[in-house]
DNA sequence: AGTTTTTTGTGACACTTGGCACGATACCAG
DNA sequence: CTGGTATCGTGCCAAGTGTCACAAAAAACT
């Protein structure tokens, strides 16, 4: 057994585990690979290769026991318990990801806001207050975040990273668009809107086969 | 020459070209693959192999025209011209879309909005009305769009995506936390903001090597 | 109990993708 | 005009990723 997962896989993992939970008040006991694929839009044997690299939990002729592939992927995500999330900028983006019920039920809370606009500072957006940036290194160990997500302009990028860095932040997610750099050691993803769309049109503009 | 492009290396070149036009005032006449490799966090052989997908611009000894290769990579990229895309689901989400400056300057406008709460359906916002998602089928093709950015509720994601297909919009950038399905040559992109946090946490508690 | 059915876990394989290294090519200096 | 230097384009290779197909195992049925 035992490949080592691909970061897709990690995507796939995640969809596994949310088709899992909608499945939690149906009754059911078990499912297949064959549905889990159906249900995230893969083949049977994906499944089978994602799951297999965390041990063998599926059952030859039964199926995997829903209850406890549920449990199982919740530890592998780390989701047994909540999380919580610091964010820095509270522009547009921002505010939508304050408000974003998603996160909640997938075990996420958004700690601490930060923002360098002195008109925010102090304003409260649902339910949490507003911070000055340069109080990061003071509030954020505070709420035992390991993780940060940045929503502001493309220029500032790098300096709230790093800023994020030196307060213990340990995973990055960065929705400005603007590449940056982190040390060794740190996990960085990017999230650029604009470039989402550009490869859509890309692919638009030239189909594949 | 000539390997396909992945879809990584989509998202590369449209890294270059915001590379290119950031340098577009300062007067430089070249660069190199080794410059821009470092720009956007890559080899310089990955960058020469992505251009060479698509002809050979650079000059042996000098390297790559800036304003050449810029205007080469807005064509590649589709970005000649501005480009129509339409808005449903006016929520948090949808309203940070609407709002953000970022689309315009890579050549994207929001050139309608839909939603299906009577509460918001007739409102203004960003100078655009806000109209009734049963209204698609009429207001799109006026648009001219091709591209739709779905931010409804997951369970209401298929429906949506359905109502978008039937109205001519022929790529999806999907917001929604939720897995749908679209016909053949209809090109359908995920972003979902949870799953990113999920991968992040993951790749936190599993260092690669 | 034995046979059939279902579904898993995984070895093998094919394909994709990124990195290296080197020949080719254009500029530049003398 | 000739040699030197910088940089490109690309053949080749290594690593990573997904698919297929099949043996093995558990369950279901008679």
């Amino acid at each position: 057994m035992s490949r080592k997962i691909s970061s897709a896989g990690i995507e796939r993992l995640a969809l596994y585990y949310r088709y899992l939970t909608s499945l939690r008040g149906s009754g059911r006991a078990f499912t297949s690979s064959e549905e889990l694929g159906k249900a995230v839009g893969h083949t049977a044997a994906q499944v089978r290769r994602d799951l297999s690299c965390f041990g063998t939990f599926g059952i030859p002729g039964k199926g995997y026991p829903t209850a406890e592939l549920e449990v199982r992927l919740s530890e592998i995500l780390g989701k047994e318990t909540f999380r919580n999330v610091v964010l820095v900028g509270v522009g547009n983006l921002g505010s939508a990801l304050l408000a974003h019920k998603g996160f909640r039920s997938q075990h996420y809370t958004i700690a601490a806001a930060f923002d360098n606009d002195l008109r925010k500072i102090g304003k409260h957006l649902e339910g949490l207050e507003i911070r000055d940036t340069r109080d990061m290194a003071n509030w954020i160990p505070q709420t035992g975040a390991e993780i940060g997500m940045v929503s502001v302009p493309g220029d500032a990028a790098q300096e709230v990273v790093d800023a994020l860095v030196s307060a213990g932040i340990k995973g990055i997610l960065n929705f400005a668009p603007a590449r940056v750099t982190v040390p060794e050691g740190i996990i960085l993803q990017h999230v650029d809107l604009s470039i989402e769309l550009d490869r859509l049109c890309y692919l638009l503009e030239h189909p594949r086969r």
